[in-house]
DNA sequence: ACTTTTCAATCAATCGTTTGATTAACTTTG
DNA sequence: CAAAGTTAATCAAACGATTGATTGAAAAGT
């Protein structure tokens, strides 16, 4: 039984996943997890030997995972910088709404002012996307392609921020925009378009007509 | 001692406030709040009643503050819609840096599933602000000054998201724009001018150039 | 004299973790 | 092939530590 202890390590993981998302790292307390996943709450301790560790398991399949998709659009010479700023926004986008739990999870992590060996390496994780973007949007300058007073960092800022406020606090944003956040359906069906049409429009009038004073 | 009871107690909030937005709700113990305040550990439920009551009383110190800044920029009528959404950027920024630990608190909270007394009066803090915003957007669109085809809400997303990605993932934000974001002193003279300016140009552009296709 | 505030001590409950026994699965051996 | 032996997986029970909260008495204030 190689295969089938694969498969409950990874159940307990996507439990996991979803249970501290939802109640937060210290809010999640290991028999809820346990409880949730169908396991004795020993085989927690037993398959990753705290639950620091559950957590840490947690990251590192998620990073692997992620490592295999990244793809590299910056060093693509033959398209304009713009296309591959369109590139990226698709990309992001279409990885953020993959791994919601996770992805809420993260930034929980990233509030509090622990620093343990998870918070480093989702830092790490980060600056991947932000100097894959940064690359990107310095070419644009360089070619001209782009305005020069541009606020790259802040850009990401916004990107990150905008996909966090709508996915983090689905209490308001279900609010606001009249349907149910935590449902994934919605998230894919109207959220992910909806915010990739207006990302892209967003991203673009500030980087084609951002020193443009004509109105 | 009715002024120094007052005092003793508004002070308790204060670290109270700190201590939550640094371990989280949960991750934040009695002793540790306590501990911080320099104040016997019963004196938190002397005087709140309970943890969950700390947090509460903690909101209803910065609702009221709060009700007291809110300007109708929405119903003034000499100026222009873009001037408005100007001073709402101006004001927003202004009143969100003033409440650092506050904010950190409030999202914390919103980011997990439990629905307290806190967490809905939080929403309907938020849905105050939003609904200035909005009103302010669909009049400079009736009267012609904005693109059509612009997503309100979605550009909401964007400045609250923005800013709370600066504020909220510190160990991130530190490392991308290169001083610490946990200091006071920095956000004041460094991040606060910046997004201001940023933010300003970021929409003008979307408002203003959405529907521009000439470049 | 009386009320309010402060405190150390303690409460029951819950926390993450460990234990030792039991069961299941696989390997070796006769 | 089947019995014995070995390892891995699972479980109920319990561990010490910490949690939020309460107590009743002492101290301070009026």
């Amino acid at each position: 039984m190689e295969k089938e202890k694969t498969d409950k390590k990874d159940h307990i993981l996507d439990v996991a996943e979803r249970v501290f998302a939802e109640h937060g790292f210290d809010g999640a307390s290991t028999r809820l997890i346990s409880g949730e996943a169908g396991v004795n709450m020993a085989m927690l301790n037993y398959y990753f030997g705290s639950k620091e560790g559950l957590l840490l398991a947690i990251f590192e399949r998620r990073t692997t995972m992620f490592h295999g998709l990244i793809q590299n659009i910056g060093n693509t010479e033959s398209i304009s910088s713009w296309q591959k700023v369109e590139m990226y926004i698709e990309a992001y986008i279409n990885r953020m709404f993959n791994n919601n739990c996770f992805q809420k999870m993260l930034y929980q992590e990233l509030a509090l002012s622990r620093k343990t060996e998870v918070t480093d390496k989702i830092t790490q994780l980060l600056m991947l996307n932000i100097t894959e973007f940064r690359k990107i949007i310095h070419e644009g300058i360089e070619r001209g392609e782009f305005g020069s007073d541009l606020d790259t960092d802040m850009m990401i800022a916004t990107l990150f921020g905008t996909k966090n406020f709508l996915v983090n606090t689905p209490h308001v944003s279900s609010l606001m925009f009249g349907f149910d956040m935590t449902d994934q359906a919605n998230l894919d069906d109207k959220l992910k378009p909806r915010m990739k049409n207006y990302l892209t429009k967003l991203l673009k009038a500030y980087l084609l007509h951002e020193n443009d004073n004509s109105k």
